[in-house]
DNA sequence: AAACCCCTCAACCGCGGATAA
DNA sequence: CTTATCCGCGGTTGAGGGGTT
């Protein structure tokens, strides 16, 4: 038995007190030596629950308490597709988001999928006729390889290794992070664009600026013929149901397939604005054809022939 | 008004890899 | 080389809160 396991160990929400030690020490000594906090006696927690606390609550640039915008959807959309559950990778795409927040944000997903796909009967539909502009995100920017294990991991070493002295503010951590060689110009201006667009209503994480000069590896470039994933699969699957567009109700499904353009995994038009406390309306969703649609993954469309806009009838 | 439902998020657990002793 | 410990990741759970009925 290790020095200080005889102490209770604490576990349950982190209290201000609790917050202000664990920040004091990384700032001493940087994000590591977890287990130290304990054995030293400065908090009854596991080095485990401290690392956790620091690295989804308490590190600098989190976008706590911020929905998910539309880009950071589909970035996570794709990446799932393609790296599967490997969530700290895809959070190194997204500036400012953790490992659990990606996959908190998947699962709400997935069992949003579920609810729809196990729903035999729809509810009435009122928005059928609404069609929603598509946004087709084909032309994903090249995106390389993260060139670090994880976002967490670049921005806490790079932090620790000035840790020396006992206080960095964020911008002087900026500048730390390295490598502008990997810097893709529209992805950099993605991230300028998009924060202001999305949190800068925010009061509690106003989206810094600075951000987007953090350096966040590129998605992979697409794969030339990209197998469905096995959503996709279940999905394509229960579209070959004759029966599937029965669920919008009659003469919906032509009028889908036919005549409406296939939001893409999206919600684009969703007003978001809001952080946390802008819970989402359930009414606001209701299965219609485009929120349904809203749910599928985006790859199954990907072998999809566009469909000519009405323009060009 | 209250019960119920659903969603989001924080935090825990178990496992496996990495590293130190 | 082996063992112990640390650390990070992914899965899971439960609390809390807002919306709906």
């Amino acid at each position: 038995m290790r020095q200080g396991e005889r102490e209770e160990i604490r576990k349950g929400p982190w209290k201000v007190e609790e917050d202000e030690v664990l920040i004091n020490h990384v700032n001493k000594y940087g994000p590591r030596d977890w287990s130290s906090i304990r054995s030293k006696g400065l908090l009854q927690r596991t080095g485990k629950s401290c690392r956790l606390r620091w690295v989804n609550k308490l590190r600098p640039n989190l976008k706590n308490g911020c929905k998910f915008s539309v880009e950071e959807e589909r970035v996570v959309i794709e990446l799932q597709a393609q790296f599967g559950n490997k969530w700290a990778r895809i959070a190194t795409y997204l500036p400012g988001r953790t490992d659990n927040d990606v996959k908190n944000f998947w699962s709400s997903r997935q069992k949003r999928l579920a609810r729809i796909l196990q729903t035999p009967t729809p509810p009435p539909s009122k928005s059928q006729k609404h069609n929603r502009e598509v946004p087709v995100f084909r032309d994903v920017p090249d995106l390389e390889a993260p060139k670090f294990s994880s976002s967490v991991e670049e921005e806490s070493s790079s932090k620790a290794q000035s840790s020396s002295s006992s206080h960095i503010d964020n911008s002087e951590m900026i500048k730390m992070v390295p490598l502008p060689d990997l810097v893709n110009p529209d992805l950099l201006s993605f991230e300028a664009n998009m924060c202001p667009l999305e949190f800068i209503s925010t009061e509690k994480i106003p989206c810094n600026e600075s951000q987007s000069q953090f350096l966040f590896p590129q998605l992979p470039q697409p794969q030339p013929v990209l197998p469905f994933s096995p959503e996709s699969q279940e999905l394509v699957a229960r579209l070959e149901d004759p029966n599937f567009m029965d669920v919008f109700g009659p003469g919906d499904a032509s009028e889908i397939v036919n005549g409406g353009q296939i939001p893409f995994g999206l919600t684009f038009f969703e007003p978001e604005g809001s952080c946390r406390n802008g819970r989402r309306k359930q009414n606001d969703n209701p299965v219609t054809p485009d929120s349904f649609f809203d749910d599928f993954p985006t790859d199954m469309f990907d072998h999809i022939e566009p469909l000519p806009s009405p323009s060009d009838w």
